[in-house]
DNA sequence: CAGATTTCATTGGACATCAAATGATATCGG
DNA sequence: CCGATATCATTTGATGTCCAATGAAATCTG
């Protein structure tokens, strides 16, 4: 997408031309666009190392909880719960999966509401196969020293404690 | 989206359940987790932020970034490179910058096969009164302490700079 | 100079995300 | 017990992103 680097770090110079400008808030903007860029970044390489097994990272999230909890099974809600995201996001991610049969759609037994999500064993499998191979491209973060992996979740923190991700 | 906290961090959890799998890489996990977690939180108060103004994030930058060009224009390419993003996601941002009467769209000169993306004195209007009401938000980063915004931007740059960002 | 190659923007297809509305089911209250 | 309220998942519609293919125009090459 990008064969040919800039030359200079478009952050930085937003930076210059934000301050030029006289606009406010200048540390937040290239903190906002530095996450936005590493998301982008780190996303596209974890995308494409998935993209083998017929996984986004979205479906492997979706599938390695399935494949952590207990039973296999967990209902739509709950899913969203945990990874954070939109119910809607939810069924269509499920959908998807099925399609492929890496997971099935079962009923609550108990509450007729519920809709429950099930790894299949070929689930299990390729979530497997697709973890050993996105822990071999690591992450997306080849190159980022583990000092330096330390160091951006802890830097991230401070974003997720005041969004309420942490006990406190 | 999720009134009710989970009580728990969602990403221990994860790196719980990973190392408890002897899945690789626990730690360049938690770090991609967080990155996308912090986009995920950050974008959605950015975009809350320029909804009044008929703006997504996407479009806000297109459009300051032409607020700050010499011309007041440049050709899509040019813009793609800058905001680090495809030709086609330009095509759109433009279009629908274009449709709201933001930006106009101008045959390159020289070589016809350029289309410059021009702002209009409304783009310009709006453009001034988003960036203060995305300051005002701090970029969705309001309550994070001045000295860890500087920490995210500089622990993300070592992601930067594996995508070659940065200039060294 | 003419044909081949490259560059540029757009189009169409796929995927992910969210908001709002809908239908089905469960629970609460009188 | 029955009606009102709440919960759960899905559907629909809008955004944004990317890839692959396309057409138009410029440039390179023999």
């Amino acid at each position: 997408m990008h064969p040919v680097p800039l030359g200079f770090d478009p952050i930085a110079e937003a930076r210059r031309n934000w301050a030029r400008h006289g606009w406010g808030a200048p540390d937040a903007m290239v903190a906002a666009t530095s996450i936005a860029r590493a998301h982008q970044v780190v996303l596209a390489q974890i995308d494409a190392a998935l993209a083998p097994f017929g996984l986004t990272f979205s479906r492997f999230e979706a599938l390695a909880l399935l494949h952590f909890s207990r039973l296999g099974a967990l209902p739509m809600g709950k899913v969203g719960a945990r990874l954070q995201v939109h119910p809607a996001s939810v069924t269509n991610t499920v959908t998807r999966l099925e399609r492929d049969g890496l997971v099935r759609r079962i009923p609550g037994d108990a509450d007729r509401r519920l809709v429950l999500a099930e790894i299949t064993p070929e689930g299990r499998r390729v979530v497997k196969e697709a973890s050993a191979a996105l822990a071999a491209a690591e992450f997306g973060l080849a190159g980022v020293g583990g000092g330096e992996l330390a160091g951006i979740a802890d830097a991230l923190a401070a974003v997720r404690r005041e969004a309420g991700d942490l006990t406190p």
